[in-house]
DNA sequence: CATGAATGAGAGTTCATTCAT
DNA sequence: GATGAATGAACTCTCATTCAT
């Protein structure tokens, strides 16, 4: 994971990646098909391990609306930067897999998507929110999260937690006014 | 930039780059020095003119510190999806400039980010803004922008005026109340 | 080795060599880390090798000064000689080092000459031999020594020991008289 | 002739080489018709010159044989030391030229050879010298000459004139009693 | 006499992957 | 589960040379 993000995938060698894990090149096989299937095996565990916790926090959220897109705002946030690394990779590199394995991992961002667009929709039609692109906001509101992984250093002044605040207000008040 | 674009920097070979361009492949070193020199003059390029475009906008603007922001907002917008391939890269690879050239070009990103910072300062001072977080707020609205490159697809809906100011809407609200 | 003999360093292609060798072009790389790795490898064999065979036929001779260094002189041609390729490359191809990797080579010569040098200085000193300047002799006879590898044709009229006697015979004339 | 001297014939490029002439790539090409054309230019002025001064030195000797070869032998080496760069490519660069080429320059060389031959054969006759084996005694001899180029540095201590006369002097004992 | 643009071949090196053991 | 040897394709870049102007 660290390799493919700070050399990217096509940076990457099997040989560094190898040595840096302590194994043997040839031994890498053993474990993982190719390059790619070793980027799709990161991808996938970081994909769904992400879903699953943004939804839990959702179900554990009360029953407002509000309070229950708040919760997975943060959850996935948070993921982000305790994940860093791999959530950057995710991000990054996510092109380089080819199409038929793209679109493994695709298609559970997709529903990761729908998660938040079903909440969004409800709180649209309730009044809850004004937004008058829900669409357009949501997209926006998602790659603005992906964009900490970007930024976000470990050891600057802020901690998962607060950013993962700040970072859920602002989508907030993108939904509720603008 | 559209093989940089489609398969990255290190998946993108000097020979393809060349037949692409309808050179030789040898030919290409008497107009750059190396493949990194390629990428230099490319990011060098979209990042100042972008930083030109986003400063004439704002000083066409009118007085008003909001006008002036989200007139630059919107530029800056509008230059990143009408210029979608050549901002993409900028964004996804940056990293891959050796130090010394990356700086050249942080040095130029830093400076557009100050334009912004400044402005948004002002309106904090002057109570024009709310946002408890100037820092934070700016920096998750520049990566929202940049990530408008992830998914916008020129024969969607949308043209760039359009997400440009729907876009800048957000980043207001955001500077207003949150 | 037959390869930078006869082509030169710079001249000798991996792939001619590594096909010489009867190896696939990339399968050298898991001998030798570069070309020049593999020059440096040569030198240094060559090089240890020649001063060890010289300073044990120092120390094998008799007491008497001149009967060792006359014995250091013919081993040291005679090695010349019998690996007649691989002193050449030591003595052309040397400089195509780079400077930290010659220098390893460089040191190991400088003990040999200095082994030379030595029994010179003492030869000197007790009055055995009556060179005005012993240094430029020395370095005079060793090139002269080194020029064998430029000239001598195993197919010629002389064997090694004939050669080695004469030059032994040379040396110690311009040591003892000149 | 400096580029072919630190970086060897095959070490050296056009591009470089026209550069240091303070020439244009292409521009070197109305003077020479390649890159081996000027090798061969170069050493056929050195060898030519060498043989027209060494040849002018005896001739302008005494009429002892001794003075006459002695003069030969230094004005030999002296121009090796003066001329120490192109002297120096002339000796190690010269097997990459093309046979045909090669043959032009080994020609001159020859007769140069035969210069000192002839000289030392008379010697030999007329009991001067009682080397056993002249023709061996004439290759040493050479191949120490040739060797000052690969060791003197024009900012040691010792001048031309002084190194000649000592080479000369090596060279007659040699001769004379070996 | 001088130039810049162009070219095909080849340089050294690294790549992901395979395979017998 | 682990290894070292091996491979063919590909990599970036440089080469000597040519040519029209």
């Amino acid at each position: 994971v660290r390799n493919f993000s700070e050399l990217g995938f096509h940076g990457t060698s099997m040989r560094k990646l190898a040595g840096d894990a302590g194994l043997t090149l040839s031994n890498v096989y053993n474990y993982f098909p190719s390059k790619t299937g070793i980027l799709l095996e990161v991808l996938r565990r970081s994909v769904t391990d992400q879903i699953a916790i943004t939804t839990a926090a959702v179900e554990r959220a009360g029953d407002s609306l509000t309070d229950r897109l708040l919760a997975g705002f943060e959850a996935f946030v948070k993921y982000d930067i305790e994940n860093i690394e791999v959530c950057f990779v995710a991000n990054s590199e996510l092109r380089y897999l080819d199409e038929q394995r793209r679109e493994q991992i695709v298609a559970v961002r997709d529903e990761q998507q729908k998660l938040f667009e079903n909440l969004i929709a409800e709180g649209v039609e309730s009044g809850d929110f004004r937004t008058a692109y829900p669409d357009t906001a949501t997209i926006a509101i998602l790659t603005m999260f992906a964009g900490v992984t970007v930024w976000y250093r470990p050891d600057g002044p802020l901690g998962p937690d607060a950013v993962a605040k700040r970072y859920g207000r602002y989508a907030m008040t993108i939904l509720v006014s603008a």
